[in-house]
DNA sequence: CATTACCTGCAA
DNA sequence: TTGCAGGTAATG
């Protein structure tokens, strides 16, 4: 009937399948070779001679994420920054392999392997940088919300200081590392609360419910190794299985049926992005 | 605090 | 032919 949603919005679950898929792939390999394309605006502002003589010879050490960012460490003490936004990929190939759609930077490595890098709509960045910016980037996130340094007590903290929407402050990184508007709507769904409540309105045990929704609906994404509506694929080219198991998002659209109360679900726009909810399940009156 | 720019394939 | 999809930085 109406819009079909045609995401991929990388959120903590695909980066991180991203990150495991590609790790062992690539981890003590050296960096040979570096192609840019077309678009040198994949690597910033860095020409791409500066981009390979800052990498090339270098050994990759190490492969983290912090919320939706790729870190990929070299032995210089350097590193790669990769944030994929919405269509980017990362993937591992053989560098016989005709190069893929969009690709727009290749990193050959020794022994056959190439990571490359290919966004559709050129909004993700692969940015070489010194380990005092990575350091600045973690300090600058907000907690990782499957580590033990992510409390209920620490996110009522947040919330308490916020006057903005509910689903509008999930999405600041700063608050939470890693959410982005898929798993914002299934842990609001799940935590039954509407996005548009003030972010300090929020009761104790609706924090805490909330936080407990927020991690297993990613710890469910990250089974099912992230969430493909279209372009979101694992450094193998993989697609993701946790499209089948979502409550509400990209179903209020079509009005589909909640799973809990059956009622029709709907879509409204919060901070300009498209949100699902269950009108009845999902109240803006408090308690 | 809220809104806009950046992009481009695709559905309507 | 139009406008929507959305993470983040920049702007109002």
């Amino acid at each position: 009937m109406s819009g079909h949603q045609d995401a991929s919005m990388p959120e903590l679950p695909e980066v991180e399948t991203v990150r495991a898929t590609l790790a062992p792939a690539v981890l003590g390999h050296v960096i040979k070779e570096v192609r840019v394309g077309s678009f040198t605006g994949v690597i910033g502002d860095m020409p791409p001679a500066m981009f390979s003589a800052a990498t090339v010879g270098r050994t990759i050490v190490g492969i983290g994420r912090r919320g939706k960012y790729l870190v990929i460490r070299l032995s210089d003490d350097t590193a790669i920054i990769v944030h994929l936004r919405m269509t980017g990929q990362l993937l591992v190939q053989r560098a016989t392999e005709p190069p893929v759609r969009f690709q727009h930077l290749a990193l050959g490595l020794d022994g056959g392997p190439e990571i490359r890098f290919a966004d559709q709509r050129k909004f993700g960045r692969v940015l070489h940088v010194p380990s005092d910016v990575v350091d600045r980037l973690d300090r600058r996130l907000g907690p990782e919300p499957l580590a033990a340094t992510f409390t209920a007590r620490r996110l009522a903290l947040s919330l308490s200081r916020r006057a903005g929407k509910i689903k509008n402050v999930l999405l600041d990184q700063t608050v939470v590392a890693g959410l982005g508007n898929i798993y914002v709507d299934e842990a609001l769904f799940r935590a039954r609360l509407h996005p548009l409540r003030p972010a300090q309105s929020l009761s104790m045990p609706e924090v805490q419910a909330l936080h407990r929704a927020i991690r297993s609906v990613l710890r469910q994404g990250l089974t099912h190794r992230g969430t493909t509506f279209s372009s979101y694929r694992d450094a193998y080219g993989e697609g993701g299985g946790n499209q089948r198991h979502l409550s509400v998002y990209g179903r209020g659209a079509r009005r589909e049926p909640c799973d809990i109360c059956g009622a029709p679900l709907e879509r409204l726009v919060v901070g300009g992005r498209g949100t699902h909810i269950c009108p009845s399940c999902q109240t803006l009156t408090d308690t």
